[in-house]
DNA sequence: TTGTAAGCGTTATCAT
DNA sequence: ATGATAACGCTTACAA
């Protein structure tokens, strides 16, 4: 384990100089630099990072924090940033929340302790308040999640739009009936049933309760959505699910049962999953964009941390696009 | 950004005592510790991890490496891990190789400069030559890789058995004409490759050059499988697919030309992935138990990281199964 | 252009 | 049981 003094030995040198040309400072002379560099070639030093970091050299390090990695949601959402942070130089410390509001504060520690540069929030459980008193240690942002009170940068896609979208889409091939899920009341959930409820009341169609779904998130979840639609007097002819694995979990079960989708049932994915185009029927899907969406974020965080941006409570709002395919 | 030093100061006592409390070290008085908690928690104190890693302190960090993220199989391996790591309060670094040898060895720097207490190779790019010179770094496993020459533990699944299980299988449904499907040549595809191998020579068949496909990974690489197939003169009437992926991208390339899976072509995934439940036909496919796996790898390097188990050249071999459904 | 030396915030070794 | 104080490996004024 050699140190910066190990180097400056060797090269018959100051630490100061080797320092510099780690840092590649400029004035220093071309004859040392390259002295110093054979040295650290020829010890295989590497700058240990923890001192770097005591003075106050960034972690290039950033948390994100999801509520499951193995959403695939997530996965291609993280998959894209750590790609866009890798070329900056940057890596990626993985925080699984699992939907929990304590485990999701204890993440926080992160910025406080200075192990990383900052948090990008891909998704969140605790209320801005709780949340706001760590902005002081460094920069957090949101993605895909929106409160109106968080005073940072949001880069999201208009889930309102989203749920109007796909109820408008049932509503125009005719059906009267659509019933709703939701996962738990996120943002994200919050904002697609306001499009919803727009979407029927525009309509003239009031919402029914036994219609509204929550908690599903599961392929298992939409199964058993589809079971306690079939054991409703007065069933809906129409779903808007959530999320693509939800839509293949009705639409498997329903077709278990003998139901015909969309003829007997339409349903409406979400995500524009690969699964969507390979279930029969072809799942009725909105696409998230879900690569952009983590390229933007990325570059706003990155931005952020070098200051070229400030983090003041802005929309970044993405498009979103209905793919009408055979489940409608 | 307080430090010890503010927290001694309000307590007026040393910071050698506040390190004490910090650290629960033993013979310190009780009055004096709540002393020492109070103005911690007054001020909001959290010490800097890049201080106490300057006195060796472990980062509880570890990396893992994956090719990328967005492939299922990983997402829920990564899922797994990190569920395990957190219970012993690690954090994982997510790092991607992209399949690109380059971009692998620099992961290995996050070991050098100290960034992370351990680095699972969950997959490898690069041969043992280049990696062992990192091992004095800190530890490295593999997970569900297998190169004899590393000299390191290795938690993995018999690949070869994999191989030969789906092998024998579709030759048992009467088959004499299988088709192979592999990725890039890891350790995964080579041992799995010996399964096949031993399956069909087993059964007197020689291996059919035109039948055997590499670099498939993705749904699209199972469709262009397909249409390859179709357009042979002499076209096998089983595949061995590798992965769930590239199973559901011939099916339903096959379905699309009304070929009859499993009569005309039977498929053979691999992972259990829920898709696979979902086809039509539902997939029939080898479960390799990606929980368990990281479950497994997670403790081991827990282990070998607390010092209670020595980083030798052994195999920890996790069982796994076939599930037939009706695509064979 | 290069070197000297003072910190950064901890922990650990001595004293007391 | 508690307190000085010297490291840990690096960066950066300040001097030369």
């Amino acid at each position: 384990m050699y140190t910066i003094k190990d180097v400056a030995l060797k090269a018959g040198l100051s630490q100061a100089t080797v320092s510099r040309v780690i840092n590649n400072h400029p004035y220093v002379s071309e004859d040392k630099k390259i002295a110093v560099k054979n040295a650290m070639e020829e010890l295989g030093f590497v700058p240990n990072s923890s001192a770097q970091q005591m003075r106050n050299v960034k972690t290039k390090k950033i948390a994100v924090l999801v509520s499951r990695i193995a959403n695939p949601f997530f996965s291609h959402l993280v998959d894209a940033m750590e790609k866009r942070a890798a070329t900056y130089g940057f890596q990626l410390i993985l925080c699984n929340t699992r939907i929990d509001k304590a485990k999701e504060l204890e993440f926080f520690k992160l910025l406080t302790s200075k192990q990383v540069d900052g948090i990008i929030m891909a998704s969140v459980e605790n209320h801005w308040s709780e949340i706001e008193p760590f902005t002081k240690y460094g920069p957090i942002i949101y993605c895909n999640e929106y409160d109106p009170d968080a005073t940072v940068t949001r880069v999201r896609l208009d889930q309102v739009e989203g749920g109007y979208m796909g109820t408008k889409h049932l509503l125009e091939k005719g059906h009267l009936k659509i019933a709703y899920c939701q996962g738990n009341d996120s943002s994200v959930s919050v904002n697609r049933r306001k499009g919803y409820l727009k979407a029927i009341a525009e309509a003239g169609i009031e919402p029914v309760k036994e219609w509204m779904f929550r908690d599903v998130f599961t392929i298992e979840d939409g199964r058993n959505i589809f079971r306690k639609i079939q054991a409703l007097s007065n069933p809906p002819t129409a779903v808007f699910s959530g999320s693509d694995e939800v839509a293949a979990g009705i639409i498997h079960e329903a077709k278990k049962n003998s139901w015909h989708v969309p003829k007997d049932l339409a349903v409406v994915g979400f995500d524009d999953q690969p699964i969507a185009e390979l279930l029969d029927p072809q799942i009725t899907t909105i696409n998230q964009f879900t690569t952009d969406i983590g390229y933007q974020t990325m570059d706003v965080m990155i931005e952020i941390i070098n200051k070229t941006r400030i983090n003041d409570a802005q929309d970044i709002i993405l498009p979103i696009e209905l793919i009408e395919r055979q489940s409608t």
